[in-house]
DNA sequence: GGAGACGGCGCC
DNA sequence: AAAGGGCGCCGTCTCC
């Protein structure tokens, strides 16, 4: 193989190319961020013969410019994009192969690492050395046995590329091309979600307190902690409860908390729930947090959260993000949502799907009385409930929880056993809500126990693939619910795709898109044109959905508000 | 002292 | 026998 440190002869288009950088000294926790690390080189091959490359960042421009109308190949475009952004202009562009988002899309629910190695691994049948990529965090020059280790790459990945268009069918492409590349081009321009620090450290330090007094009040009384698993079951056998636990989480201690009030084992229960409580919101929304994904910009001194978005990850083909970002407290406290903040002279736009699953579930299963209940003006559950019961309620009514539970519940495949623990009712009056709730829905009940059935793979709405384990005693469950899960995903990355498409020609401002959130897209905007986003966004949630599930009408609604817990 | 498994818990 | 899908992060424990 020849390694050439020049630029590359114009390539002729469509040509397949690969590229791969490696930056020099790069914050772990930051690979997403193009703040850190020094540029290291970029390598570029469109045959396994040849490798260019280059030490310089002003040649970067120069070497893309030579491929301009070529198909760029990378594993994982997200950071090798991200951070060539720092040297080159790079627009949106379809003539792009992500080996992995295409491996992905081929594979998911069959493996569950992507990394290139394995890809390698799996297609050519050889060990990719990843055992240098360490010596890249140390180092600030490119030896020869750096060079080594970054031309390897390259040549891998274009075989991979090739590998994989043998495989890759026209349904494997759609999603592709019409959802997981447009997506990934939209996450690519989110901006950071303004954070108010000085709060969030309040909070820490209280929790902190909080957390810790309880936590030496246990250890002086009883000799443990309450993260003590296998002490603390043990203990709590000893102050009265009849049986050591199955486990300590809080549903299972509230449950011994209800039955066995009086002992001495309840106090400590209770002690664990409550110290537990502030030790998860002072570790996990901590200093730590915002030492992993915040920044402060140094000019204006505002800080920005930045999650690290993987736009496939999930086997469903859900989003995922790492840092945190997507699990702020919502439920118990808002004091954490209340930190997330728009900027000066700004709203949020916060803007949601209402019942996204329990639609696609009904488009999926075409069941005529789910679609109706769902395409109704009123909430789903208050139309099933009606269905179902005969009763008008409101969402005051238990009936409401009810009904959502057994309809979510259906989604995962939840048994009598699971309803009845959910509900806080027995296993028989649990069997008798299902039996009378699948009665009024059978289309919805065949078409859930059709898919149990199934051993090989399922799809979603538009045909993105999931591959079951049969082997798996999770395998029904993950039938069920895979294609509703999977086919969410596409609708928002669809919508996220469709904003982020026409945001240029329909605002004069840079996009706008600070987070996205599974059903719900969160964007920071000056306040004069909130209301006219909000409504463009929520229509391009609708349109998303119609695209993929035409007879279902979605709803997605938007508030404009201060902070992300709508003050 | 780091890696990995596990329990627990935050979100959708 | 197990008993609701998908994530990521934290602390603990074990092992090397």
């Amino acid at each position: 193989m020849k390694i050439k440190k020049e630029i590359p002869p114009e390539v002729p288009p469509n040509t397949f190319v690969a590229i791969d950088i490696e930056m020099f000294g790069m914050d772990k926790k930051r690979l997403h961020r193009p703040i850190t690390g020094e540029f290291a080189c970029l390598t570029l091959c469109y045959d396994l013969d040849t490798v260019y490359y280059t030490e310089k960042t002003n040649e970067v421009s120069e070497f893309l410019s030579k491929i301009e109308n070529c198909i760029w190949v990378f594993h994982n475009s997200k950071f090798d994009v991200t951070q060539m952004r720092r040297w080159a202009d790079i627009l949106p562009r379809t003539k792009l192969w992500d080996t992995m988002l295409i491996e992905q899309n081929l594979w998911s629910g069959y493996y569950d690492s992507f990394k290139l190695s394995d890809l390698v691994r799996r297609y050519l049948n050889k060990v990719l050395d990843k055992s240098l990529q360490k010596e890249f965090e140390k180092a600030t020059e490119l030896s020869p046995e750096l060079l080594e280790y970054a031309v390897s790459d390259t040549p891998a990945t274009l075989e991979v590329c090739i590998a994989q268009q043998k495989l890759v069918t026209k349904k494997h492409w759609k999603i592709y091309q019409a959802v997981d590349l447009p997506a990934t081009w939209a996450v690519l321009d989110f901006k950071g979600f303004p954070i108010n620090i000085e709060q969030w450290k309040i909070l820490e330090k209280n929790n902190k307190k909080r957390a810790t007094d309880i936590k030496e009040e246990m250890v002086t009384e009883y000799g443990i902690a309450y993260s003590q698993f296998a002490k603390l079951k043990a203990l709590l056998k000893t102050k009265g409860y009849p049986s050591r636990l199955p486990d300590t989480n809080a549903l299972t201690l509230a449950e011994y908390i209800t039955k066995f009030p009086d002992v001495e084992a309840t106090k400590i229960a209770k002690t664990t729930i409550e110290g537990r409580k502030y030790a998860k919101r002072a570790s996990t929304y901590g200093l730590k947090f915002l030492k992993n994904v915040a920044e402060t910009d140094p000019e204006t001194d505002i800080t920005y959260v930045y999650g690290d978005y993987w736009i496939s990850e999930a086997s469903t083909g859900r989003m995922s993000c790492k840092g945190g970002v997507h699990s702020i407290p919502k439920r118990e406290t808002l004091e954490f949502r209340e930190c997330f903040i728009a900027s000066l002279g700004n709203k949020l736009d916060i803007a949601d799907y209402s019942q996204q699953e329990v639609g696609i579930a009904a488009h999926l299963s075409g069941d005529k009385a789910l679609i109706k209940a769902v395409n109704s003006d009123k909430s789903v559950y208050v139309e099933l409930a009606k269905e179902v019961f005969g009763k008008d309620i409101t969402k005051d009514d238990p009936l409401y929880d009810d009904m959502k539970s057994v309809i979510l519940g259906a989604d995962y495949g939840m048994s009598k056993f699971g309803m009845a623990k959910k509900l806080g009712v027995s296993e028989d009056e649990a069997e008798e809500l299902l039996i009378t709730f699948f009665k009024k829905f059978p289309t919805f009940d065949r078409y859930m126990l059709r898919q149990e059935k199934k051993k090989k793979y399922v799809e979603t709405v538009w045909g993105r693939k999931f591959w079951l384990n049969p082997y798996s005693n999770q395998c029904p469950r993950n039938a069920r619910n895979s294609p509703i899960q999977g086919t969410a995903a596409d609708m928002i990355k669809t919508a996220l795709s469709l904003i982020h498409k026409e945001w240029k020609s329909s605002w004069n401002y840079p996009f706008g898109v600070v987070g996205v959130f599974h059903d719900e897209i969160v964007l920071d905007i000056p306040e004069e044109i909130a209301e006219d986003v909000g409504k463009f966004v929520e229509n391009k949630m609708i349109e998303a959905g119609t695209m993929i599930c035409p007879n279902i009408n979605f709803r997605a609604d938007y508030v404009i508000a201060n902070n992300w817990a709508k003050l």
